[in-house]
RNA sequence: GGGUAGGUACCGAAGUGGCCAAACGGGGCGGACUGUAAAUCCGCUGGCUCUGCCUUCAGAGGUUCGAAUCCUCUCCUGCCCA
């Protein structure tokens, strides 16, 4: 292929704005690349926590295309904004990160980003950088930039506002910070979330009063998380993490729900999904393909083996279960060995009663054998298989 | 600064002296059914040495045989006024 940037812009320009929810817009799009020379092209990210998710994916796969057309591509870490947390689409003030915390994360989540970014042609900055060098005058000059009315038209705001629930002085600083960002490294394009709108527009609106360019914004629509209702986030709990192991990631896939198979192939495979195919078919292809981009497909179809192996024939003597030694001192009571395999095997923190409730819920199986009394004894000589929950089995022995 | 309404379990929301570990709804978890889907049904949803005991109803004291409920002070939030 010749350099991209010899090629007409409006080659680049479809494939650009193929899976955008909305750009704003596309004219200027067009008109930038028109130009013919690398675009400044902004993804913000915020290391609230240190893990990338599916959900932040959508988002560097498209900053990875627009870098291998030949694009600048500069990832801005949060770690300033990531201390306010985005408002955006929650109805309550985020818990405060120390900025120690969030350079912590903000290594893993530069690591994980590389994953799909390329990092010979990625700038990563820091909004730090600028605003931690920033005093209360700067800060007042760039707040007078902007009015109340401007920041208050946020739905989010908005809504907290009309249900009485507060919003903090702080937090109508986020926007106006991300827009800052664009100003400083003069962007050209920014990437984000459908969510993200409000905070895009602000920076076009600082870009204009610094007399630049504005942005194009480039809203990305945002991916549902495990619970199919919403947004993928660490702090609901419902998200893929790329670096999960193979198993946990196609297992993870496997729960969505079907309506959800729609979108999944959309944002992350950029196909459309073909309701041809049995639904679970093409959900195990669905897992198997995902697994094999963050692993291997080695890996991917072992991780589907293993699955259909364990969840579809049910066949957990099989299974490549972890394998759990209780402590010689450890009573063998059904309620003690489960709470102990949790917390080692699995670092999950269970308490007896959570345990108790598996096993009365008649969740807790012993070599295939339901076991339902919690005052139960296992004798453990010979070893088997102990179930603990849907997900959850180990191999004692 | 003044007035006023509030702060209950993961969330929403009852309860206003004992029958309260706290109704109800949502969420979550487990089971049945399945395709680890959806829908549906059932159970569970503070901890423990579990027919009982312990810690919870913003926090600290107090009244009382007994408090989430009454009193005092403190902290926090909304709304109205200044």
């Amino acid at each position: 292929m010749s350099s991209p940037l010899t090629s007409p812009f409006s080659d680049q320009l479809a494939a650009l704005t193929a899976g955008c929810a909305q750009v704003l817009s596309e004219k200027e799009l067009a008109s930038k690349l028109a130009l013919c020379r690398p675009l400044k092209v902004k993804l913000g990210v915020d290391p609230t926590s240190p893990d990338i998710h599916l959900g932040h994916t959508v988002g560097l796969s498209k900053l990875r295309q627009f870098q291998d057309l030949g694009h600048e591509a500069i990832l801005i870490i949060g770690d300033f904004t990531a201390m306010i947390g985005d408002p955006s689409g929650r109805s309550a003030t985020r818990p405060h990160l120390s900025h120690d915390q969030v350079m912590e994360h903000a290594k893993s989540y530069q690591d994980q980003a590389f994953k799909i970014l390329d990092p010979e042609k990625t700038s990563v900055r820091f909004n730090g950088e600028w605003f931690g060098k920033m005093n209360f005058q700067d800060v007042m000059r760039l707040n007078s930039r902007v009015t109340l009315q401007q920041m208050l038209q946020r739905e989010d705001f908005r809504e907290r506002i009309d249900k009485g629930h507060p919003v903090r002085a702080h937090e109508i600083q986020y926007p106006i910070m991300q827009g800052w960002d664009s100003v400083v490294i003069q962007a050209d394009v920014e990437l984000g979330g459908t969510d993200q709108l409000f905070n895009i527009l602000v920076g076009r609106d600082l870009q204009h009063e610094e007399g630049q360019h504005q942005q194009v914004a480039m809203m990305l629509p945002i991916l549902t998380g495990l619970d199919g209702i919403q947004k993928m986030s660490k702090s609901l709990g419902n998200t893929v993490g790329i670096t999960e192991a193979p198993r946990e990631m196609f297992g993870k896939l496997m729960s969505i729900s079907d309506e959800q198979m729609v979108e999944y192939h959309r944002l992350l495979l950029h196909e459309e999904f073909s309701r041809e195919i049995h639904p679970m078919e093409a959900k195990k292809s669905l897992a198997e393909r995902l697994t094999a981009r963050f692993h291997s497909v080695a890996e991917a179809l072992r991780a589907r083996e293993e699955f259909e192996l364990r969840f579809s024939k049910k066949d957990l003597e099989s299974a490549d279960l972890p394998s759990y030694e209780p402590p010689v001192d450890l009573p063998r009571d059904i309620i003690s060995l489960g709470v102990d395999a949790f917390d080692r095997v699995f670092s999950i923190q269970k308490s007896r009663g959570d345990v108790r409730r598996l096993v009365e819920g008649g969740s807790v199986s012993w070599k295939g054998e339901k076991v339902t009394d919690p005052k139960a004894a296992l004798f453990l000589d010979g070893g088997g298989v102990l179930k603990l929950d849907r997900r959850s089995a180990v191999r004692i022995g």
